[in-house]
DNA sequence: TATGAATGAGTGTTCATTCAT
DNA sequence: TATGAATGAACACTCATTCAT
């Protein structure tokens, strides 16, 4: 236990705030709009420091990356109970997800430009690797109750994730609105997707 | 006088040279990877040769994205008779599609990078606006005829486009490869997702 | 005599037409910020042609200025008289040219940019060499009457265009104003300057 | 520890072989002809640095322009006493300025050069609003003691720094040679100008 | 003769990263 | 450990001039 804990630790804390402005200067410029000037000003910490606490450009948007896939996780898993229904889960990742992206504008645009940047090799193969131990665990009892297409689980989160992505991107841009009865259908469409 | 037009005219010959080697390095390196000096030297050109046909590399990106578009419309109506029914309509679009956008990994990468891009301001809102004649026959038809949702055409389109467009980005990236029976029961399950 | 004479002689037509253009965009945007391009079009002419009438933008400039001396001159002597009183002469020759650079502010910019730039080679040198058989009379009578301080010409011809020029300067960038008694001020001024 | 200070601050040390450099080549070959890249050769910096002490070349060529005005008005001033009296001090000023000029022939041709150049918007505008104080007392003991013709300061200045200008160019050009019996003759021109 | 597309060296400026302090 | 001035390759773009037609 830190005595002294009133003073927060001053190395995370200046960690948060460079991610902090990461995330703002690169949803709104872009990896190469932002400078890592603007981003040490932004963050009001010196350049130097950002390489302290990263080994580079490209690992600082790595390092975003994996915070921000985690953060909205969390948000996805939101009131989960492994003891839900199958069709309860579904509703709950589904209006959790959309949601949060809606929400957090610059978080979507972020993970979105950094799914289709070639700024780094293979970026791509990453999108799909990891699931959660929940979804998985969802999906796996799709299967088994005989609900779910028997397609593999990418496909099938193909058909959930895509319209969802390609429903918020238009939300944001202000091209579509979805009020909560569109959410619903679009929700309700998703599962006719996948179910059999 | 030149009776052979095997002799094409220079003028529109290097404009399609400087496009071709647009579509290559913009793909595979970015726009801001790739620099007006390898574009000018992929393409055989010198650099201000690339200004006499553009104004500039922002309006290179656009003319290169207005032209995918034409050809990916175009190849998705590929073999379209007005006659056909909706079903058939509707598997002849989703087929010439993901075909194209398979065997055209550049192409597709280029105008999905195109669209998540924070190079030009405003891009994301002229994702929709345009739709073909075809396509909004198909859509008017399948609301006519009681067989589509009753969500906008905007949404309907999105539970098309959105998966279709998950899974050529993994299929290129090698994440999932969807054989004629993947593709063919993508393609159902979609139909599931925008059907009453 | 031109039978045809209707048709301007197309050829002196297009060198007006450049040398009108390009007092324009030189006095405007000077030497460097006026391409041939810009020239071309202002002059409605096309490029190569520019190159017919003039070897290159430096011979372009050289013979503007060659052009502006002579109209210049010309001004200056407006109503001369050889009969004149040599105070009339002076005053006639400064009034003359203080109406003539006040009046085309944009040549008297051009002139001065040209003695000023740096652009050519031993351009100062040429300022002062030519003098009008006018003015070199006017010089000479004055020596001959014992009016004029026993200075050679270049320096009288200095203490009367110095002034001059800095007060048409200032009164094109509306520093200073002269109305017409300063202006006869200004005058007296340098003929007291210039005489015994 | 450095107890001597012959390492003189480096952060200073780079911006006076910035100045100087510029203040040679640009004085040779004009704003324009004088690239960044060649600047920073002749500085022995590299050419980013130079960016780190000024905005941009126009910012530049700015402060090169304010403190060859400073240096100018110091040489001006050298020797002042303000018990002097009024004629004194007019040949004070005047041989002083004089001699700096023909003696710094590329300080002189700069601030010349920027005074007309088109390089920078409303320059002209900046060239008298600023006067020293004992200049400004020089012109106001002038008028009080009834010496001076009664003509605004601005257009007393242009009687003296116009023919100063245009003598010191002509000298410059080695057009004409002042010395020191004419240098003596222009002067006591110009306060035959300036007084009634 | 008249044209204007083609040329490529050269421009001012930016920026991720390093390293002396 | 912490800093931010220094670095110089790379960038998008311009332009006077040429020359094939």
């Amino acid at each position: 236990m830190n005595v002294h804990s009133d003073a927060p630790p001053a190395k995370d804390e200046k960690r948060r705030q460079i991610l902090e402005a990461a995330l703002e200067l690169f949803s709104d410029y872009g990896f190469h709009g932002a400078s890592m000037a603007k981003l040490a000003e932004k963050a009001g910490v010196p350049v130097g420091t950002i390489y302290r606490h990263f080994k580079g450009k490209e690992e600082l948007i790595h390092a975003l990356y994996v915070e921000m896939k985690r953060e909205r996780l969390a948000a996805t898993l939101e009131g989960y109970d492994p003891a839900m229904s199958l069709r309860a889960r579904f509703e709950l990742f589904w209006m959790n997800t959309y949601a949060y992206c809606v929400t957090h504008p610059r978080k979507f645009k972020f993970t979105e430009q950094y799914a289709f940047s070639p700024y780094l090799r293979d970026v791509t193969k990453a999108i799909q690797i990891d699931m959660s131990s929940e979804l998985a665990r969802f999906f796996g009892d799709g299967y088994a109750q005989g609900v779910f297409k028997s397609l593999p689980p990418q496909i099938l989160s193909a058909l959930i994730s895509g319209p969802l992505n390609a429903l918020v991107t238009r939300a944001i841009a202000d091209i579509v609105t979805l009020d909560q009865t569109d959410q619903q259908s679009v929700m309700d469409a998703c599962w006719d997707a996948i179910t059999v």
